[in-house]
DNA sequence: TTTAGCGTTCGACAATCATCGAACATTCGA
DNA sequence: TCGAATGTTCGATGATTGTCGAACGCTAAA
């Protein structure tokens, strides 16, 4: 997992490649669930109407730190039935696409969702 | 081409799933220009940010019927560089994805926008 | 220092995808 | 009725993708 990674470039209007970078990682099912967990858990708005399903069951908001979900691959890889090498492939797809970042928290890892990615996906169409 | 294919289930809230096959139909480059085009020169909103760049040159606002876009087939085809058989297939494609319905009209085909699917995709994330 | 947990990397494999050209079907106009 | 234009279908091909298990490297704790 990577602590950096090397952005896409997201000016004013972003190029039509960037979009389709973001929509091939948001393609497949699966890492379209493991960003929308992420995603719910950390900085979905308030009375959004993405489902109480990605929400991780047992966790209190303390599951945030730094604005980040704190040992998300871990918990991903405990809800889903895929293997911890896939979920480690659709991290660096999903990362790779700009959408997440992931910073070392000790053994584990803080996984922040790109909001200025997820601004330009809301306002693509407008 | 279909004259009318049949339509994804687009309640409420949207399945995962029929989202990971719409951002399957834009993952594309190419089908995601086409897409734009069909979209800017028939149903982008007034003063949309969508560029210019798929705006068809020489057309007036005439190049749209009924609500939809006339010989978006050929026009689309004369402004990309791939072969007619493939641009057929991402025709296709953006209609099982629910994303474009197409209407013969005469020799050729009227396409429209699904405008209820551009709303899912609009407030995807909200 | 050893061990256990966390996550990555590698190599493999089957499945899907993007693209092409050729052949075909349909429709309109001459 | 014939020819041209429009778009589809087919079969092929190389590229990419999603998935797995095994082996590995790093970190924290015992």
């Amino acid at each position: 997992m990577l602590y950096k990674n090397e952005r896409l470039d997201y000016s004013i209007t972003m190029e039509l490649s960037n979009y389709s970078k973001i929509f091939k990682a948001l393609s497949n099912e699966q890492r379209l669930k493991i960003f929308m967990m992420i995603y719910k858990n950390c900085c979905a708005p308030e009375g959004s109407k993405i489902g109480a399903e990605f929400r991780f069951k047992d966790e209190s908001p303390s599951c945030c730190v730094r604005g980040g979900l704190s040992k998300a691959f871990t918990k991903i890889c405990d809800c889903m039935d895929i293997s911890r090498s896939t979920v480690s492939h659709h991290f660096k797809e999903l990362q790779n696409a700009g959408l997440i970042t992931c910073e070392r928290e000790g053994q584990t890892y803080i996984c922040t969702v790109n909001e200025d990615v997820v601004e330009e996906i809301k306002d693509f169409l407008k």
